[in-house]
DNA sequence: ATAAGCCCTTACGTTACGTCAATGTCAAGG
DNA sequence: CCTTGACATTGACGTAACGTAAGGGCTTAT
């Protein structure tokens, strides 16, 4: 099909002033220019723009999505992969917004008051991003490994012994966490505890301890809800707490 | 608490810059200036701050946030339940760009192609936010339709044997719900046993399952009364029960 | 007392378009 | 055939929401 740029604009739910402009910077060509000087777009350019309007809908500038899709090793199906996960996380962190508005309206209403961190969580989209790229993979395998641990730590190479060592850990992780949150400083002497048992904890499991991923890891606590949900179901609270005393820890 | 710029923008995630220019344009004014200059700003302009990222997060132009705001008839708690509301569609919106990422993907390796106008689902936020209303509506319609859909599923081409296991799996679902609320927890094995049901169920007149499309049904289950109300007719709580047992299974 | 890390104001730069303005093109109807 | 109205073109200027740099004070720790 060919299109102008009314009939690409509206199809694409841009403005023609945007088309032109893409023009302009190079970004999106339009496949020929008529005798009369219109725009016309051809099935290769309708391509394009769609991914164009995928990386622009991700926060990426123009300049960049140009230099992208122009890379020689720009391969369309491992971008479009990337978009699912960079679209997966970015409803992560609407969720992360929507509790936030839940847990406000409560305060609101008379429940539980928010502390000032908590009310602004899921705002922190730079962040995220920027500890998803440099930890994310790692906390992803981490997390992937975590389900596969839990039901045949034996494959691992854990004892038995081990892996009822670690439970046992763990179950004081979160007994202890219990009964600081809204009570100790997460940088106090029993914050701190909690951390060091918490870097015990994570030693079974992982090759090689760093206090960066350490951190890191603290950061996915309260980033990433499956974390939160997780340490929260015993007392609301307990996920920000022990990131706290983990960022206090590893500084 | 008070704080200083750097403070704050740390804790909500924002810059320096940021706050000062919100100063210079009136939208957050710091509690009080100290001797030296500094601006300090006091738990009212934490709040404040809040409001201001919700409207922000939703594409709101600064000068109307400011105007809201500031208006004499402001109310917090609406303005609340509209971002949850508007929270809400954004995610609805992910969702059609997720369902189209996945689509474009499985064109490219070799699967149905796509029309040029299903290329851009999901990109036109405008029109989404203006039909907004009438999207509602049209899902409730579709509800109505459900309802009609399911009591005479044969013009649906199901035959009279999967409709018996259809209705056996819907009393099964609510058995089981009756059961589960208040003892089990929802993402537990029962919790996702239920939801793994509540799919198979789906399955018989949705044409084709996706995960974000059965979450999205979930969010329905509390956010219309209707459903909440057809769930929650055997046992209170259930659709709430229902619903975080289909997002944890969904994730 | 010197460095590090904040804070201030002023001011110019940037991105991704929106919005005129002045003008040419094209299909349809009276 | 002519007009009309919706489209198209190229400038050119405007804008929102900051980023960034320059030049200079304040506070605290070593």
């Amino acid at each position: 099909m060919e299109y102008t740029v009314k009939q690409l604009g509206d199809l694409a739910g841009v403005s023609g002033r945007t088309l032109r402009y893409y023009d302009q910077i190079g970004l999106l060509k339009p496949h020929m220019v008529n005798e009369s000087g219109y725009r016309i777009y051809g099935p290769k350019e309708v391509d394009r723009l769609q991914q164009i309007l995928f990386y622009r809908e991700l926060g990426v500038d123009l300049s960049t999505i140009k230099e992208l899709l122009d890379s020689p090793d720009f391969n369309e199906q491992d971008a479009l992969r990337e978009h699912h996960r960079h679209l997966l996380a970015k409803r992560r962190q609407l969720d992360l917004l929507l509790q936030n508005v839940e847990q406000t309206l409560s305060a609101l209403e008379g429940g539980k008051p928010m502390s000032d961190q908590e009310k602004f969580i899921g705002f922190k989209e730079k962040l995220i991003k920027e500890n998803e790229e440099k930890y994310g993979q790692e906390v992803r395998e981490k997390y992937g490994d975590d389900a596969v641990d839990a039901s045949n730590a034996k494959l691992m190479g854990l004892t038995e012994d081990k892996y009822a060592e670690m439970q046992k850990l763990a179950e004081e992780i979160i007994a202890s966490l219990v009964k600081a949150v809204g009570k100790e400083r997460p940088e106090g002497p029993e914050g701190q505890r909690i951390a060091e048992l918490h870097r015990k904890w994570l030693s079974f499991t992982w090759p090689n301890y760093s206090k960066a991923a350490h951190a890191g890891l603290a950061e996915m606590y309260v980033a990433d809800e499956r974390f939160t949900a997780y340490y929260d179901q015993h007392k609301k609270g307990a996920a920000q707490f022990l990131r706290d005393a983990i960022t206090a820890y590893a500084k």
